[in-house]
DNA sequence: GTCGACATGATTGCTAACAATCGTGTGGAC
DNA sequence: GTCCACACGATTGTTAGCAATCATGTCGAC
């Protein structure tokens, strides 16, 4: 069954997979690539270059940037064209703020729901973050913190609220970068870690609420402490 | 200036505001149609029909249908077309839940920012709320709830949470309709939007975020509620 | 020398037609 | 009578090209 068309896919070079469709393809690329800074905030981006870039079609691009707008990574001006979004300091801590509450949401379901297995999970992760503060592995200790609020996540299941936070963390990346290479970071959040750990591992939903509120709270003043420092370039 | 083309608008009839772009213009008119239920949650949204409907392009119909699949309004399956989205009972409590806390943080940030004039606006609509419940004009009461949260955001002023409570509120138009219809909401809901008010007319931010999310958290087990009497249609 | 009108090129907005896909109903084999 | 294969109609996905708009650079008047 499925006599799928044989001699057509000379188009495409790297079309591995015929599953997904063009369009979601160019749109997870070129937010990779607007991520990971290719694209800098305020840059322009031009239809016809992003054809190219993605290997995609015009409409598959327009498509793909109006997908991106939605995520609030992209900004279109009618007639003249799409720019990466430039997120102010100001945004930004608004943005940030909003993850606190979600995150103090998410992280009091998890206290509610949480599994033996995912308790020992979590213990697992405060021990290697702990580690990695000591031996001043700040790069590793990035990544573990990103497994540990992604663990609550997953630990509560709130799809809304996941999504939500997913999304606001995307319009960040930028302003996160900056902020982990503040020196003395970690040692500030390594015991902000540790108790909404301890809360989860405890079920204990308000104080597991409270600690990542903290814990984002003081994102939020190290954000506006960078403000006063000079901002973004 | 702006010798703007005469004879060429014979095309469309309603086309009064030649301002806003045929697609924004076509995705307001979708997006009140599926909100005052025009369109019933499920239904199939025929790209050739809305062309009609809405007196636009296909193109711009699709545009319309892809953002209000970035509001929540809408689903897109490949190949499969649009439906209004449909929101169980369960996604809506998790809304509301999000809501819950966006409301909060929106209120505590309203009462360290309240001016006297915004105090006084506060206090007025407390009084008409009052006077509502107590001559049972539901109907009237429904729009001075709606007018207060209204005013709660504007006071705090708090744009990002701004924007995604308006998107969580639209996809929940449904539901709330069928709570507000609940005999004896407005009687328990009343005393909670006179503590919300005092809260931000003392300034009081901790105490007006408790006092909003006590409000919102009273709506969830609402909802809950009506799950177990046999949900929606 | 400076300012403003105008022409030009680049870029986006939009249209209409074509191709791919899905749901459905029909006909035939067993 | 039931099941499967197939073809058809309806609907969406995609493409290429045209039209509208904006940014830019040039020229001339003052």
């Amino acid at each position: 069954m499925s006599p799928a068309s044989p001699a057509l896919e000379v188009r495409g070079l790297s079309k591995a997979p015929p599953s997904a469709s063009a369009a979601v393809q160019a749109r997870d690329k070129l937010r990779e690539a607007i991520l990971r800074g290719e694209y800098l905030p305020g840059e322009r981006l031009v239809e016809a270059q992003l054809c190219e870039r993605l290997g995609v079609s015009r409409f598959n691009a327009r498509t793909a940037l109006q997908d991106l707008v939605a995520e609030g990574l992209v900004e279109i001006q009618r007639n003249k064209g799409a720019h990466v979004r430039k997120v102010s300091i100001d945004e930004a801590v608004e943005i940030t703020e909003v993850r606190m509450v979600l995150e103090g949401l998410v992280a009091a379901r998890a206290a509610e729901r949480v599994t033996p297995e995912q308790a020992a999970e979590l213990e697992e992760i405060g021990q290697l973050m702990r580690r990695a503060v000591e031996a001043e592995e700040f790069r590793h200790y990035s990544d573990l913190n990103q497994r540990l609020h992604s663990l609550v996540r997953r630990i509560a299941g709130h799809t809304t609220a996941d999504r939500l936070i997913e999304t606001l963390r995307g319009q960040l990346v930028r302003h996160q970068y900056m902020l982990s290479l503040l020196p003395g970071r970690p040692a500030v959040s390594l015991p902000q870690h540790e108790r909404i750990i301890a809360a989860i591992r405890a079920g204990d939903a308000k104080e597991a609420e409270a600690a990542m509120r903290d814990h984002i709270s003081s994102v939020v003043v190290a954000m506006r402490g960078m403000d006063v420092l000079g901002g973004l370039p």
